[in-house]
DNA sequence: CTATATAGTAATGATACTATACTAAGTTGA
DNA sequence: TCAACTTAGTATAGTATCATTACTATATAG
């Protein structure tokens, strides 16, 4: 049930940015939009805070460059890095995930009631320390 | 947080039954231990209670008839069906599968108490309805 | 300044599927 | 009853999503 969940919700998201005109996206796609910050970040960092290989994220860049989310920087403080920066495309995605994510919050929470939706949460961080997701700057 | 607290549980439940000596079992025979009846089941049947394709089940009874948990008997109400039936071993592990969700139902219970747990259920079911868990005969 | 570590990339392979087409067997309707 | 259709399983090929390893360029520590 637990991939059932998250298999559902992923491809209702990858839906919506469809009809938004972002039909190139597909959902491992999450692990980057998911752990960039909006004034760049290391091919390396958004790896990690994914938990996939920097190969995998390396391919993600790859296709999103060309489809134009991405754009592949310098790093001014180490010439072995580049930065990875969002276009004002990925953040109007970015934007667009945000609003999904806080209607299926409104949904569950009005479905489950505050109670059993803090459940939810607690029951998932129980499962699965560590993949919080954090607010990226 | 839905997918990685399935990962890490699924891999979890592997560990346990490579411990236990069934270590040719991986993740996706999940779709064929968990839908399954005791009595022998067709593989047509099993695919779509798991919701995958005919092709991936029939992959799985290979590997799984050759490592010893199915074999394939004519089904007499049938000729074009084989009723895929569990050995002694694949019901052993479907026994420790058993045993596994019920302790991790009981460590959940504990951590969260009763009313998150249920929570958690009611949350996974409005999610994703249509994948309850069903107990096979 | 040498040894070691790290960033990104490339190549390969593993895993877990789907889609399509096929054969054999069952079903249905004029 | 038999032609049209459907269904069960299999075979083949292809796709998606990763990891592992090895490599080059660059950085850092002693």
């Amino acid at each position: 049930m637990l991939l059932a969940a998250y298999q559902l919700t992923a491809r209702e998201l990858v839906a919506a940015l469809r009809r938004a005109g972002h039909d190139t996206i597909r959902p491992k796609h999450g692990a980057l939009f998911g752990n960039i910050d909006l004034g760049g970040s290391r091919a390396t960092d958004i790896a990690q805070r994914a938990g996939v290989s920097k190969a995998a994220i390396g391919e993600m860049i790859d296709e999103l460059e060309t489809t134009g989310y991405v754009t592949r920087s310098a790093d001014p403080k180490d010439r072995r890095a580049k930065l990875i920066v969002p276009t004002a495309r990925a953040r109007e995605v970015l934007q667009l995930v945000s609003n999904f994510n806080a209607a299926l919050e409104r949904r569950l929470r009005k479905d489950l009631g505050a109670t059993r939706y803090a459940g939810l949460r607690t029951a998932l961080f129980a499962l699965a320390p560590d993949t919080e997701p954090q607010p990226r700057r």
